[in-house]
Order: C-alpha cells, then structure tokens, then sequence
RNA sequence: GCACGAGUGGCAGAGCAGCUAUGCAAUGGACUGCAGAUCCAUGGACCCGGGUGCAAAUCCCGGCUCGUGCUCCA
C-alpha cells in the first residue's frame, strides 16, 4: 500500500516517494523555549512522534530531527526579567518539555539541535548567501533580499510578492531596520548592548529567526531532505523564509520534498492565548488527566484539522481510554499477547487501520478500529472466550494501540497497576462484603430503606455496588 | 482587503462518486425492589443554488457562514 502524504506546497495529497529508498529525513521545527510548554507543543510533538512511528512501521530507517530555538527576543526578555542568564532561562523550559515529553510517551527524536550549538554553520550560510547576492547588510542586521528571487515567494501560502507588497506598504519605516523592502527578513542581527553575541563578519550578533532550521536541516540531513513539518502557524513567514535561503544558498530547488503541517489547538471554540485566560501548560493538564488520556484526546482528530480542547473531548477521551487500558490488562493478565495474524476479524481491523495511516496518517480511522477490536476483547472476556482469541485481540491491541499509536503504557506497568489496584481490594474487601451482607439481609426483608442507604454510605466511600442478574458485584470508582 | 482551509445527525468526528462510519447522547425493549452496569433494537445528517454523471456528502461553478494566516507563535 502507498503512504500519501499531504503537502502543504502542491496543497494535496501525494504518493510518498523518498530520496533514497527505504530511507527518510524528517526535519520538525520545535519549540522556543521561553516559558512551560503548553497543549499545542504536545499535538505537534505526539503528530509527529506518530508519524514517525508509523513511517518505522512501514519499513523506513527514519531520521528525526527537531530543533530548540534556544537564543531569541522573547527568550533574552524573560530571562532579563528574572535577573538570569538567557541559557538557564532556556535549559529551564527545555527540561520542561523534556519531561512532558516522557510522560506523553513521545519517543525521542533522533537528534534535537540547538541555535547555540550551530552558530559556525549559521554563519557560513549567512557568507553564502551574501556571496552570491541574495543578502545584505543594513546597519543593524545582515538581511535576505526578497526581490532576488521573487518566483519563490508564496510557495506555500498561495499568496504572490504583489498581494504582500499591495497589503503592507509603509510598515518599513516603522520597523526603523535596515530593511530596503519590509518583506525582507533578518538572517543575522547585530546584537544590542548587553544582548547575548557570537562575533561574525559583521560584528557581534546572532541568527535571525529563520536561517536556524536551514542550517540545522542540513547540518543533520543534508543538501536535500524528504519531510519538513511543523505547526501550522508557522507557514509563514518562517517555511517560506527557509525555502529561500535553502534553496538560494545551496542552488537547487526543491530542498525539501515534502511540506507537511499540524492544525492548532483551540480551547473552547477560542484561540488559546494568555491573555484570554485560555492557556493550557502541559503540566496544567496533566494536573487534572492522565497524560496518555490527554495524547489519546489529541489523536482523536486527524492532525491536519484544527481541534478543540474541550469538557466533552476530555470525558470522551478519558472513558474511551480507561476502557482500552482496562480490556488490555485483563487480557494481559488472564492469557498474554498472541500472535493474531490468522484472526480474520483482526485482519479486517489492522487493514482498515492502515488504509487510514497510510492515507495522510488519519489517527482518527485508527482510533476507530481500536475501538471495535476493544469492544470485542471487552464482550469475550465478559463472557468467558477462548483463551487463544483473547490472546489474539490482546496482541493486536498491543501492536496498534501500544507500540503505533503509543496510548499504552508498558506491559509492566500496565500488570502493576494491575495489581496495585487488586492489593487495595483485597485490603478493603472484609469491610465492605461486612457491609454488603447486611444489605443483602436488609434486601430480604424488603427493607429497601437501609439498603440503599448502605449503598450510598459504600457510594461515598468510592465503592460502586452493582446488583447483577448473578448476584452483588462491586468494584472502585 | 488578499490567501488558505472548513461547513455532515443533539454533540464530537470519519468518509471525498455507488456499499451501516464510529463514539457519546436519545428512544424502545430485556434484566432490576430502585439505581447502575450490560445486552438487543430504533430513529436521525450531509450550508444554499445551479451544473456534470446511470449515480454526488463526495467532482465543477456561484453564493452564504465560520476559522486561520498576512506581526511573535507548535
């Protein structure tokens, strides 16, 4: 079956044909880290943790890279806030999203360059590019020149260099830059009095926000690499702004083959920002779900689309969730993972769920089979199935909702939990079969009252009593 | 204003030319002292107007509405 990707540049959906067969560059833009990493960071990293797991899947040696944009304005401004050096400000919130990351069960990225640590590259690139006249200096910074190359404009947003120049005019002097065209942007920018610095050819400075993953893609994957992704918002100006030196500096186009871009997080219908009081931290979240309830949340939709973070999509996620994780560890207690490949049902299953991976990754399709295959394993383990079909479904499972879409927890700690949790019934049980005996007296004698009062006392208690066709049954809340 | 994208049942959200999406909710039934859980069953949708096709939610044209981008942003 053909992967199809969808390329923001040809704006559809194309047959995935790499460089090199068998073998895949992934390059993703990250975080600037200034401050705790929020929801949108987590659905751009589990999007790609996925695709990437998918593309592996399927046979490719895939290599990740996803960078930290670790010097920048916000970055320098934080940091002069508190009084401290811009890199602690950095590592800080680099640690942040590294433990976010883990608990998000988000597999590291082959390699996670910095700014800091590819200045010499920057910097070579910046020379290349003034060499062969694409760039210039202009007092306060050294800046790519639009005009040179005007067919590049718009690759990605349709838009074309006279929309742009018809929509902005006159902004040039506000910036009060060296720009000659305010649709120009900083490649490198001289530094300011106290400001952070490396010394280059034109003075001490740093990297504009740009020219960073040009010099990281092809520190790390080369003059011409296969996938280049990121969030949405950053189409423009910062792909575009990369397609110009990439392709200006090293003379050929395309550099990258494929353009792909994640949707964005709203909260409750609203953009989520600050100042609407709307923003969710990854930690924030965490506080209140599980984090593999909040990546299953955040795969629910196709990673395109744009989604909301809502009440509804939480309880959904987490009732779904909770169904799935509890099915897997019983089937993993009672039999273990079997190998299912002559199931035929779970056949139907893995060959739906990878039509809709294989067409522009749709976790969506995805989540739907793992439903019906846990509804199954739910209804043989109720009713007592064959042994060897609850090792199938367990299997399957753990293959696609484990290790493709990574919702699992490890099999350890799955059993533990497990077991945690069966240690903390049998601490409680005398009391509360104490309890259920009396009730079922009470019940007897028709005494309905003390019955349920019973139940409740149990309710507030956290244990849940269920009158079933075959007697009492209870369990935790 | 320009660009891009989207408008599907009560809600979330697939499908992108012919075949039940799915989940939650709802309704009816079984079971129950009641509640819950479970099981069975049922109803319900493709923004509007044209066009192409044997056939359109799905393709084309024209509207309308919404979202995002055009400044930093995953």
């Amino acid at each position: 079956m053909t992967q199809r990707v969808y390329d923001t540049r040809s704006r559809s959906k194309r047959d995935l044909v790499t460089l090199e067969e068998g073998k895949l560059g992934l390059y993703a833009c990250g975080i600037t880290p200034y401050s705790p990493s929020h929801i949108g960071h987590a659905r751009q990293a589990i999007s790609f943790d996925i695709i990437v797991r998918w593309l592996r899947k399927s046979g490719y040696e895939v290599n990740y890279i996803t960078n930290f944009t670790d010097v920048d304005d916000k970055i320098i401004s934080a940091a002069n806030e508190e009084g401290i050096d811009f890199l602690e400000l950095a590592n800080r919130y680099i640690s942040d999203y590294f433990n976010c990351m883990d608990a998000l069960n988000v597999i590291r990225a082959d390699a996670y360059p910095r700014v800091t640590e590819t200045i010499p590259e920057i910097i070579s690139m910046v020379s290349d590019l003034l060499e062969k006249g694409y760039a210039y200096e202009g007092g306060d910074g050294v800046y790519f020149e639009i005009e040179t190359s005007p067919e590049k404009y718009g690759q990605l947003t349709g838009q074309t260099l006279e929309m742009v120049r018809a929509g902005a005019g006159g902004r040039v002097d506000k910036t009060g830059s060296g720009k000659r065209d305010h649709r120009d942007f900083a490649l490198w920018k001289m530094a300011k009095p106290g400001e952070p610095s490396w010394d280059s050819p034109w003075g001490a400075g740093r990297p504009g926000w740009h020219i960073e993953c040009s010099a990281m893609s092809l520190k790390h994957l080369g003059e011409r690499f296969d996938i280049h992704g990121g969030g949405s918002d950053l189409i423009f100006p910062h792909h575009e702004a990369e397609i110009f030196q990439s392709e200006c500096c090293l003379g050929h186009d395309p550099v990258v083959q494929y353009w792909i871009h994640n949707g964005m997080v709203n909260v409750e219908g609203e953009k989520m920002s600050k100042s609407l009081g709307n923003f969710w931290t990854i930690s924030d979240a965490l506080e209140k779900i599980d984090p593999l309830v909040l990546r299953y949340s955040l795969i629910n939709a196709p990673y395109r689309q744009p989604m909301d973070f809502n009440q509804v999509m939480l309880e959904d996620a987490k009732s779904h969730h909770s169904r799935l994780l509890t099915c897997y560890g019983e089937g993993l207690s009672t039999v273990g993972k079997m190998d299912w490949s002559e199931n035929t049902f779970l056949l139907e299953c893995s060959n739906s769920l990878e039509k809709g991976m294989n067409d522009d990754f749709n976790t969506r399709t995805a989540l739907v089979e793992v439903q019906s295959v846990t509804k199954r394993l739910r209804s043989l383990l109720d009713s007592g199935g064959k042994k060897e079909e609850i090792g199938e479904y367990t299997g399957w499972i753990g293959e696609y909702a484990g290790e493709v879409l990574g919702l699992l927890p490890k099999d350890s700690g799955v059993l533990s939990t497990l077991k945690s949790s069966e240690s903390k019934l049998s601490d409680i049980a005398p009391m509360v079969e104490d309890l259920l005996s009396k009730r079922e007296k009470a019940r007897a004698s028709k005494d309905w009252a003390l019955a349920d009062e019973i139940r409740d006392e149990l309710s507030e208690a956290g244990v849940i009593v269920e009158d079933g066709s075959n007697g009492v049954t209870w369990r935790l809340k």
